[in-house]
DNA sequence: TTTATATATAATAATATTATTATATTATTA
DNA sequence: TAATAATATAATAATATTATTATATATAAA
């Protein structure tokens, strides 16, 4: 019964508990995203667009890297992403 | 793009989104336990017990019963469940 | 019908999360 | 080097979550 690993999984659950970002997931799964990009899909500002980012970012479930003046963000090699998909893929038929 | 689809999915998320709540469904995914057990195997006091088993329960992820004078809590059959049984055979080896 | 047992709820203070607004950083272009 | 574009961070007020304490409810036993 490690309490850490507890921690962390719930950390990553928390991270994913929030509709507006599991549809950035559900986008970032699609492809790589600039946070111009996911602004305007998910018609959110700029600032909380960057935070929820953020947030996904340091539950390591996205990564992201600098293209010129842009940033992209992409989902990460996480164990926890197969299952967001398998969840997207029952409720949303994606 | 259903937003209340992307509610309902993170409200199962956010009731997972708790390092005691893990444990819980952990306990529960073992097999059907009363409040009083859950109390002792998570060393949580009567009332944090109740209110957590409460939050999993609204999000439809466990479901009770009345045994005489206890209450006794299983998983339900939601399609969350398999995925957070996958989660923890991960996480957890079991 | 009083007492005990098992669980739930209410009230609450401390902490965390959220969206917004303003400002800063970083990289490119003029 | 000044201006612009793209993104991040800081500050903050509103709201939500959390654990704790006290109290209530519901069932069973004496």
């Amino acid at each position: 019964m490690n309490t850490q690993m507890h921690k962390d999984t719930a950390r990553k659950f928390k991270a994913l508990a929030h509709p507006m970002r599991l549809k950035l997931m559900q986008e970032l799964i699609k492809g790589e995203c600039c946070v111009g990009e996911v602004q305007k899909c998910l018609s959110v500002s700029q600032p909380n667009a960057s935070q929820h980012l953020k947030i996904l970012k340091e539950a390591e479930l996205i990564e992201s890297r600098r293209e010129r003046k842009k940033i992209c963000y992409r989902v990460s090699d996480d164990p926890m992403i197969r299952l967001i998909k398998n969840v997207l893929k029952e409720n949303f038929n994606e």
